[in-house]
DNA sequence: TTGTATGCGTTATCAT
DNA sequence: ATGATAACGCATACAA
């Protein structure tokens, strides 16, 4: 067969040679210039030699001569977490839509590696970076990551990140105020009148705000927080299981626990059943986010919708488009979804 | 600020100048050749010139002199799949590990751009191409796939594949039929008599092959299945749902639905509910692979945990290190869940 | 140890 | 319309 020595890859120069034409015929040939045009026979010449000859362009030497790239990099904590998996999935079809491919990264644990990861995908010259903010215990950006980016963008990089603020740069948003006041607004009319509050990390913005946010929804609905009812923990299952045990332990009274996202609903759901209390008689639960996985557990769990898939398309054209200069911050709508796990109180 | 013109970005070349230096000599300084080695002093200018004028090396050129590049190609079909999420992340766990990083594709629902994907990171020139199957409605490899293979792999290109056989191509597989073997001595045991089979597209290998070794295993355990109570759907939710229904409209009189996958369980489950039948009681449930979001259905989902952990590190290891020639198939043990989708049965 | 020069595969700018 | 040829940014064989 036409297979070669493996190692070697056959060149626009084979197939130039192949074909009887020049480099530039070649290359014009196959990757089509925008200015110039091939003649009809010698264009079928080299495709049919390139097809012969197995040839596939090496996209490196591509980006250098074009000086741009077609890749994207996406920045998450943890593909295991439902939300960022549904954004990175959304985010990868939102890249082949635009015929760009993704450099994913993950940090793990590790935010202080995010930084060193944004140098990275610098190196690789990717078009652009979207950072998916949202599980780190704290989502202040660091000197070093702020120098990052700056470097990064300095070479005309775009970024973009989601749920999470750096100063200069675009950002999406979900609308965690709206959210927060069709969640309150609910729970009032079903008779709801002492919330717990499971909030994230206290050095978490997303986390805070939305706390925040929640706080002053139920105070219009003319329910107060009481303060030992708002308790700060990790933006996981475990935290939220955690978050649910102190506060059993604290022998609190509450009707409703108002998780900032689902997996931390989740974890205290499944805590404060392991600790005899009746789900969702008992104590009735809301979560935030509306990952798939939701719909299997049983109380089926309220919760208010975010729409990864737009989020990541927002992103993605916010960042090839956008201004990049930090001006061009948007926040996609949410929606609430009431399920079993908050039923009618009675009074 | 140092800020330099967008678009542009300092060179080597800028930064031996910067330093007074050859540009072979910044080149060794920063990157460290093995054979070469830089003088103290000559090489901390270097570095300060480096960091003043905020260097950072172009990948691609690298790419291009060194002849290969960093990145690895994972292709998974849909990362809202809690186990393609799973296994695309230890993947990137592990790539990170070996200073690699992830070109990741996602397929979504068309098998047939499959090829058309593997060429894509043949154009990037990525090292190894990890093809993660598994839930295509066939996995069969096509013409178009086998060709696009073979190009990549005869310059030089590693490829493996997960839990999907392509010919001469290495592969990591779950050890489906110890995995059945398990589960039906367990499911005896408990007392069960008489199980459906929940199973994936008639066109799909590992269904065919998990199923069959369903089959088997349970015929060891002296359990019969009967003909019209092993029903093919996806291998998705929608599949176990929809699988389940027929089974249900065919009033089939079974006392465990033996799903080859936790999503297809999931979904059986929620539809046998929904119809009336009392889970676990009158009818128990079992999946296959153990994905994280089991952990808060109820009743929690018995299973065989698949460990997406070692089989991306293997998966990556076998394509960095192995053979290449589709000889150095791993096979990865699996462990029984017992959970409480399968109470002890009442003879 | 350091510097010079060449090549990697492709695009783009010139001529022709 | 086609063909030379110069970049692109870096690593390395060779020379000093």
């Amino acid at each position: 067969m036409g297979r070669r020595t493996p190692g070697s890859a056959p060149t626009l120069s084979d197939v130039a040679q192949h074909a009887g034409v020049s480099l530039a015929t070649a290359s014009r040939a196959i990757n089509g210039s925008q200015t110039r045009v091939v003649g009809e026979e010698l264009r079928e010449r080299v495709l049919a030699s390139a097809r012969a000859l197995g040839y596939a362009p090496d996209a490196n030497a591509q980006a250098m001569a074009r000086g741009t790239t077609r890749a994207v990099g996406v920045i998450v904590h943890d593909l295991t977490d439902p939300y960022f998996a549904a954004v990175a999935d959304a985010m990868s079809r939102a890249a082949t839509e635009r015929d760009l491919f993704l450099t994913l990264a993950t940090t793990g644990n590790h935010v202080e590696h995010l930084a060193e990861v944004v140098a990275q995908l610098d190196t690789l010259r990717v078009r652009a970076i979207v950072l998916v903010g949202g599980r780190w215990k704290a989502n202040q950006p660091t000197a070093d990551l702020l120098s990052a980016v700056d470097r990064y963008v300095s070479r005309g990089g775009r970024v973009v990140t989601i749920g999470m603020e750096v100063p200069g740069v675009d950002s999406v948003n979900v609308d965690s105020e709206d959210g927060a006041r069709q969640l309150a607004r609910h729970l009032h009319r079903l008779g709801y009148r002492s919330p717990l509050i499971l909030s994230g990390p206290e050095l978490h913005s997303t986390a805070v705000t939305r706390s925040a946010a929640f706080v002053r929804a139920l105070a219009d609905e003319g329910i107060a927080v009481h303060p030992d009812h708002l308790i700060s923990s990790d933006f996981t299952r475990t935290g939220g299981a955690i978050a649910m045990r102190m506060a059993l332990e604290a022998g609190v009274d509450v009707d409703v626990a108002i998780a900032m996202n689902d997996v931390m609903a989740l974890g205290a759901m499944a805590e404060a059943r392991a600790n005899g209390v009746a789900v969702p008689q008992e104590l009735a639960f809301t979560g935030f986010g509306d990952i798939p996985s939701l719909q299997d557990v049983i109380p089926s769990l309220t919760t208010v919708h975010i729409p990864s898939s737009s989020l990541a398309t927002l992103a993605l054209n916010l960042a090839l488009d956008g201004p990049g200069d930090g001006t061009g911050d948007v926040t996609v709508p949410v929606m609430l979804v009431a399920r079993d796990s908050t039923p009618e109180r009675a009074g």
